[in-house]
DNA sequence: AATGAATGAGGTTTCATTCAT
DNA sequence: GATGAATGAAACCTCATTCAT
């Protein structure tokens, strides 16, 4: 292969960008080292130079993954919404990012396959999800004006909206299969949002 | 080793059993046939003798995993309720069996990151799911006595249904990590069952 | 698999039948017990029971393989001819056998192979090959009669007119390919047979 | 093991000669990667990197040896000679190959026992013989000079000059045994060549 | 920084052979 | 005599990692 240029940090984002791919449709186990080399179009020696190890590695696409659904959620601070409004948006917003971010549902996938070893290794600033506090504070606010059920408690309700979420993107390959139909596309995405948020406010207004 | 009884039958089972706890906690690529041999006492030979290869052993145990869920649903027969009764009663079936049998759920996670390739490989006359018929019908039951909403489409009852079940299972690592907190344990689960049977019921009912 | 009848001799005569067909075409490496036990459509168990091991085996088949070219040889015996004429029945004799007995033809080679390791290790009375004895009388009754060339050693007849034949059905795949041209079919045989029928007694002859 | 040089065109050449070796003296079955490895004083690893399989291994052992024989028959065009001294000389030359060359040999006899399969798999080519040409123009040219008997089909000649020769190598062991008496030292082949050169003369000319 | 060659441990699979009935 | 289950050694091949340039 023709010679590389010299550019320290495009390789090390060329290397995590294939890493990633490789460890989201293979797992930690099933990813090969010499197939995200050849994806990154960079010697494999590079691999062990920047990250020491595929672990480390795996760990590195890890956290970058997090950090994608970090910054979508920060969005949320900038909307300066509450209530049934902000609700709404979360359920949006996860659709919409899950929906664009298969490899991020693969990911978390295989880490809960692996009990969250690996994420539990991380450094814990790196993993702050500021969506948590937001639903907290909407949940507390929609209370206070009579609109949410009182006797809701927040956390239990940002555990229903997140794994109501969820699901439906981590598990649609067999319950297509099952239904006897496509349950991957957007069409049915898009019919599984407005459902997931009518049941949600269902659940949450009085 | 120590020799075996001769005994077709019960080899084949100990080489599944073990082969399903091993693909459930390492996945069809991290797991060792030599550690299934190992777990099932036999010898590794035998493995291929009865089963092929470790392909077609998985699936066999993919499967068995399924078979369980067929027959932990079939129950709903049996008791012969309708309506809410139903409704409730299929959320406890589900909570308890993915409770219950975690190995379950690992597995079916694996087989949605094979993106379900190994499923529908599967013959198909061996993956009935009863319950979807029953959820289907008592929708429409509800429906027809005024209880449920009647704007409300029986499949994507039954998929709010299982997405808002599973997930409490499937991602209850990660998520423990992040709300810092353990939610895979025995009252967490118990109380995201009443969360979850009061949600899908104020999504159901008029 | 139903239960045989209980016949050892039939029993052996299947385990060699089936033996001799797998090592012609896969050598003695390269056969399989259990292929032999599945042709033979007797227990794998049956094979070490009668024969010991699979070299053993190998020998039976080799002693067998090389006594039907004896029967064959010993059939000039009963024609009585002489000279000329007993020459060119040889070829015929060696070209229609050779022809008939394709396993023969890979046995002896695989045996060649081998260096002739198994063969050396048979029972020196199993392997009488009256042809040479007839073919050098013949020569010897020939040059007293004046019809061959009087130098002739008898050995080196005998050789020129085994490996004149011999090659023809030993090397007909490759040479078929570097040829372009089916070379193993019965005309193409018929064909050599003439030719080296011709070429031989051109040799001998005044 | 100590390090090697790092020398991959080297290594791919030692590789090579040791798996001639290996396969001339065992077969593609009865070879083993570890053996040829060990051989060649390389890493096994590297036998899959160079070449990707064992049978592709065998393909390229097989082309290269069949490469010899191309070579050495390349220099009868150098030398010039027609009619009777050419065939004299082919003789001569495939004695001499065949004698100095005892894995071109086996190596053409395995691949006649797997029928060709290999060396049909070859691109056509790396599968030029010039000899065949040689031998067709020498006989023609005899023929036209009244030397050759004009009845003579070119084709017939170039087989019964190859199959005479080539028999007496690939049969050596068995009729050494047979005949009691070793057939495959310098002298007995060297005794061969001067018959059989007689015998295809006798046949040639007038 | 970047490369391609090299390594040793370990993976799945296969095989001849033996045991228990 | 006949069977099917069981075994251990070894086969081919793969992988993460390191070395030399």
């Amino acid at each position: 292969m023709s010679k590389r240029e010299r550019n320290a940090e495009q390789s090390r984002l060329d290397i995590l960008q294939a890493a990633e791919a490789e460890f989201a449709s293979k797992g930690l186990y099933g990813a090969r080292v010499d197939e995200i080399a050849a994806l990154a179009g960079i010697n494999k020696r590079m691999i062990y130079a920047y990250f020491g190890s595929k672990e480390a590695l795996y760990m590195s696409v890890l956290q970058a993954v997090y950090k994608r659904m970090e910054r979508a959620e920060a969005q949320l601070v900038a909307d300066g919404l509450g209530g049934r409004d902000l609700i709404g948006a979360v359920i949006d917003l996860y659709f919409d990012f899950l929906a664009g971010d298969p490899q991020f549902v693969s990911i978390v996938m295989w880490e809960n396959l692996n009990k969250a070893a690996y994420l539990k290794a991380l450094p814990v600033q790196d993993l702050e999800r500021p969506a948590f506090a937001y639903i907290r504070d909407a949940v507390a606010a929609g209370k206070a004006l009579g609109v949410f059920r009182p006797e809701l408690d927040e956390q239990d309700v940002a555990l229903s909206l997140i794994t109501a979420c969820f699901a439906n993107f981590s598990n649609c390959y067999t319950l297509s299969h099952l239904f006897e139909r496509d349950l991957c596309c957007a069409e049915q995405i898009e019919q599984r949002k407005i459902e997931t948020r009518a049941m949600l406010l269902a659940y949450l207004c009085l």
